[in-house]
DNA sequence: TCTCGCGACGAACAGTGTTCGTCACGAACA
DNA sequence: TGTTCGTGACGAACACTGTTCGTCGCGAGA
């Protein structure tokens, strides 16, 4: 313990614990990323990331308010992550539609990150940053102000509402073990079907006799499906 | 301690004895919504339900299987207060509108259950029941199964992201020791419009432009707008 | 009447977020 | 240059959490 500070320590030990020492915000959610993006967002504990850090909890607490913050900056640091081409108001849809694609590629590159997205009301600079983009495309499609204001919030809630769900998903697949999303899959898909088809025919009819329809599309088809429909529903408000 | 055993208590006390000793699953269940009603979600632990019931924690796990499943059920039994009425394809538009309606008061009416919402892919017999309802109201409309499968899924998704997204502000008035939704509401809008106007205008020239449209529409209009946003593309569909 | 199984339950385990008090270190001031 | 002072690091502890283990007593079946 006191070698370190007694006897002048090689230079390139010196220097690692002075990386060790300087705890900062940016560094804490760096490390909070990393640990929900190895082990996923249960393991993700304040003691957890103090670890990582050669230290104790409390030592976070002096550049973070408590574990909602900490959720908060890793989540908005993840959206940082989004990247989003120069707005072009004549191609609001096609950009619109990128945008939410972009936006769930983001979150899901990130494990169950997700869930840290609806505990919260986002307000960090990258989530304002991407509401900007959203509301001047919308505003420059030619809607009202009051309707891209309602379309940027409704979409803003489906696509991380969407990322939520397969984060919930995500976080299934883990804890039984399974190797990769292939898997989980195929596996769920075919409980689903066995389980629907199981059903009373009597009871649940249109359940029993769609089974197939039901389990035909995946995630990504699912959530292409509702952004369509969302982004041709503002469409129709065009005067 | 050894005084209850020894001695034959009195027949009230027995009988009370009784009432208390015979745990079952209903009863946890609805102990377990009793206490979220009037605590919140936070607040509902197993060993608060125990302490409801008279017991320990670990009486509870011979009835139910840890406490994801004791929120399922939770949940299942909520959605079991969702009043559907006789489907009528003709007006399903209307129909469907008024089942969204009616599940967002149901759930708005149970404090933040919705937060136990999208925890977990709901599975119950009430759950079914209601998708059973959606899937033969829209297929019934005229829908394809596949596009009655889909739109069962994303108005399922919905339903429960913009419940969900009411618990948390429902979770944040309580933590704020406010004292109804009113209060909570005005204070929220003040100063997110606070917030908005204090952005530099260069950078976040829309949301700066835009203040008022932005913080018009309370939640209920809000979800509604959604609402019809998927219904009427839904209706789209149709051939 | 005796036995046996099952549910109730006290205690404990391994974790969680958070707070308090101390302590050392580096900067600013005399 | 010597000394104070404040801030951040951090060990320990608190009050919880979900869950499991082992015991113990009661009621039903033989």
């Amino acid at each position: 313990m006191g070698s370190n500070t007694e006897v002048p320590p090689p230079p390139w030990r010196k220097a690692r614990a002075q990386v060790r020492k300087q705890l900062s915000q940016e560094l804490i959610v760096d490390t909070g990323l990393r640990v929900l993006d190895a082990e996923g967002f249960d393991a993700l504990s304040m003691r957890r990331v103090a670890q990582e850090l050669g230290t104790g909890p409390a030592s976070l607490y002096a550049h973070v308010a408590g574990k909602d913050e900490l959720l908060e900056l890793i989540y908005d640091r993840v959206l940082g992550e989004i990247r989003l081409p120069d707005p072009d108001p004549a191609r609001w849809q096609e950009q619109i539609r990128a945008y939410a694609i972009e936006a769930q590629r983001v979150l899901t590159s990130h494990a169950d990150v997700a869930r840290a997205a609806m505990a919260s009301i986002p307000s960090g600079p990258n989530s304002l940053r991407v509401a900007e983009y959203v509301l001047g495309l919308l505003i420059g499609a030619g809607l009202t102000p009051r309707d891209a204001s309602l379309g940027l919030d409704r979409l803003s809630l489906y696509v991380s509402s969407d990322a939520y769900e397969g984060s919930v998903h995500y976080a299934r697949m883990k804890a039984a073990g399974m190797s990769g999303p292939g898997e989980y899959f195929t596996q769920f898909i075919g409980s689903l079907a066995r389980y629907f088809g199981s059903l009373p025919a009597d009871r649940f009819p249109y359940i029993s006799a769609n089974v197939d329809a039901l389990i035909a599309d995946d995630g990504e088809a699912r959530f292409l499906y509702g952004l369509d429909l969302i982004i041709a529903g503002l469409a129709a408000k065009l005067p």
